[in-house]
DNA sequence: GAATAAACGAGACGGTACGTCCCGTCTTAGT
DNA sequence: ACTAAGACGGGACGTACCGTCTCGTTTATTC
């Protein structure tokens, strides 16, 4: 994850268990301090490994944070539940189940705003988070296509962009209701919503 | 806005130009160094006033940095540009554009991260940003029915509840765009989620 | 001590009291720890003081300890015996009785150490205790002669030069018995040196 | 010296270089770095070592710096100058231009220091140091008496407490001279220190 | 000449202390 | 009563070394 093999040869190597011990310390610590709070000394000592280990592996708080919170948004996943809607519905519930977890509030909403002022934290994020769960949306417009839900994309360039525009749609309106507005996404909002969008979606798409 | 005028009588005042400095030098501090590096001491040189005068105002940097942020997001307006989708294009990229001033997005972001430990930050920002922003969507809609666009709605609560969800999905995909995936809001993304939105918005509004 | 009276008015004061309780804390961990194993974070908290304020007033360790010792050789005093001979065999074992101190053993030798490459250090010493303490040889050179045992030197700089060669072999020598050879100043050496050096001192200034 | 030679059997023996290496390493280190700032892990890559092999020989940084400096204090020697005014001058000289080598003043002084808390550090010192340098007092006295310019002693234990004063006085002074009050060892000095010394032997020698 | 066993280089490990920065509070004097 | 100034006790920072450990490798001696 942070390290790239550097292909080091002599010399004692690096314990493969003190990386899990300290992913997993970051999140206990992310749920029961928040991220400002949270010091690398405390994790180092929940994580049973000394402060330098935790400082050869990675450069700071943002990049063990975005790590950290990464291997959470590895546990979406869309299982096949029929039709569109219902697919969008059971993606939309386990986001927002999983901004539910402060260790996923806190960390995700932190590192994005320290990525701000850093375009290789930024880039992180992008790499790490971000494209990588674009398979949830590809994977559901390919089932929708397949079941004639939604019509072919023959541009793969337009295709690319309407991913993207979904991506932010259903990921943006979860976030922000469940952490900016601070409401919870209830049967009612998640009906709005999948309706408000689906039909977009599908009137948009015949439109010129 | 932070102070409730205690009715004070006998003493010195407040100086009221403080209160304008430490505002506008916290703007400056967010733009220089971001959230998590910003000090209230450093604060406090810029506005030319001592660190007591500005603990005696803010009980620390979230509240502060929540009441120079909320100053930010009065500046939206909501102009009449003679339809529905001409409007809602105006206030996205009214949105985008002040989402991309560094202040805001270090800012904002910091805060609503902050916020999900601490109940009463939570409920700062919904009063001082969220709530008070809605006006936005409030003109919008109204002026829309007025122009025969959207239907009247005659239940208030059911109008309150999408005047929310809307909030939630233009608010949320522009932060998302341009935070979360990093993107700009650019002329063909601005039209793509355009007549998403209102396909939507029109074609669900119909349905049973 | 270490502070040159910055003149500064506004502010609030430097507590006195904190100077005196860094410098007793400092002898106390000396004579528990040793030189190389007192650190200013354990001096700080034996002081109920924090580390700041002590790296306010002290520039390091060796700048702290040589105020520390210093304190010390101003115990040393020069009562009247009646003779150059008792004059001289009391403050040996007096300058004995301080080396048999741990505070002053460790931290003397220690600072003197580290002065070897360090310029203002060794002046700091030589300020602060060598020229300090050549009050003891002045005064008992003047008691001598007072009384007739010694000629009087007209010579103001064979006079200075005369009281470094005495303060050196007097000091020296206490200091290698007791330090270096690790060997007790006992009566048997006492005697033999006193001899030694005031059969020298008598015999060598009646010399051509 | 600080191998016992376990009279080990098999395996790969010890490089007889390293040691070389890394005395001359640590000498090399407390001349650039002195005492404190020199650090074993700096002295092993000095001598192209690794820090388990320093570790292997010695306990800790004290007793590799007695070592190293012990070394060069058999550099002194004591010809013979035809005199014992001239003799003593002579190892005064000697002495004096040691310890204007940094690596002799900063390493001894330390490990003095270091030795008040540390017995067995101390008898490390005397035996490998103050003991075996004595030999030059014996040989100077010797000659003195075959030239019939001291009495012969017939008592050995006055002996050695004799040669014990006179070392004490001879190191003391130099010592003191150069590292505490740090001033030079010129000219004047010596034959100021010479003449009181001899005086002193030579009267004291034949008082009651 | 293969097996054995110790020493070797490299570098990661759990730790301790460093000296600095900032926190939020306090104690001054001045407005 | 409010202000500017700055010292205070405290906590975390990121770094440097400590002395130990675990690797793979090298090198004499012994079978």
């Amino acid at each position: 994850m942070q390290s790239r093999t550097p292909a080091s040869r002599t010399g004692r190597p690096r314990s493969a268990a003190a990386d899990a011990a300290i992913l997993a310390a970051t999140r206990e610590a992310l749920v029961e301090l928040g991220w400002s709070k949270l010091t690398l000394g405390d994790v180092a000592s929940r994580a049973g490994v000394a402060k330098t280990t935790l400082y050869r592996r990675w450069a700071g708080k943002n990049e063990l944070v975005v790590d950290a919170v990464a291997e959470l948004f590895d546990e979406l996943e869309l299982p096949d539940r029929g039709s569109l809607a219902a697919d969008v519905e059971g993606v939309v519930l386990q986001f927002a189940a999983l901004l539910s977890r402060p260790e996923a509030r806190s960390g995700l909403m932190a590192v994005v705003a320290e990525s701000t002022l850093d375009e290789a934290l930024r880039e992180r994020i992008r790499v790490s988070i971000v494209e990588r769960q674009k398979r949830l949306v590809h994977t559901g417009r390919a089932r929708a296509q397949h079941r004639g839900e939604l019509p072919p994309e023959p541009d793969p360039d337009e295709a690319a962009r309407t991913v993207g525009l979904i991506f932010d749609m259903v990921a943006g309106a979860v976030v922000h209701r469940t952490l900016v507005s601070g409401e919870p996404v209830d049967e009612e909002w998640l009906h709005g919503f999948t309706r408000v969008l689906l039909s977009g979606l599908v009137t948009a798409g015949t439109g010129p």
